[in-house]
DNA sequence: GCCAACGTTGGC
DNA sequence: GCCAACGTTGGC
């Protein structure tokens, strides 16, 4: 069974535009020195879906991507042993990018974590929670 | 640019 | 093991 996820970024660190130029080869998400972030990434799987949303100026989901490679040692965490990462590829943008004002606007997506914990970095999404931003990003679930 | 919220660190 | 201090994040 698959499950669904959300991994932000500031654009001016690593953006969408950067990701997609990676292709199916896909790069590590990594950066991340946050246990809980941490401990989702080593719950995904390869081929689990994610959001990959833009912090800052943009504040909106802007791309689905997929898990391409299970969890593994962060390259850049060097001589720490604590921090693993997947890595992810970008599969297609949304037709319309889903702000954060829109999820918060809509009762379906009160609860995400997106608008109630901002800060964490990667975050699950619930199965409806992942129709309910296809359906307004204009991409089939 | 500010500030609130939160997570991490380190002294005790 | 607690908690104060500090740093970082990200929305506003």
């Amino acid at each position: 069974m698959s499950a669904y996820w959300l991994f932000k970024s500031e654009p001016g660190t690593w953006s969408w535009d950067q990701q997609v130029a990676k292709g199916d080869a896909g790069e590590e998400w990594n950066g991340v020195r946050n246990y809980q972030a941490r401990n989702f990434m080593r719950q995904m799987a390869v081929g689990d879906r994610g959001f990959f949303y833009h912090s800052q100026k943009d504040k909106a989901i802007v791309g689905v991507v997929e898990v391409s490679a299970p969890c593994h040692p962060d390259s850049t965490a060097k001589g720490d042993d604590r921090w693993d990462c997947v890595d992810i590829r970008a599969l297609w943008p949304l037709a319309t990018p889903v702000t954060l004002d829109m999820c918060k606007a809509d009762p379906r997506l009160a609860d995400m974590v997106l608008v109630k914990n901002s800060r964490l970095s990667v975050q699950p999404v619930t199965p409806e929670e992942w129709q309910v931003v296809c359906a307004l990003g204009g991409v089939p679930a």
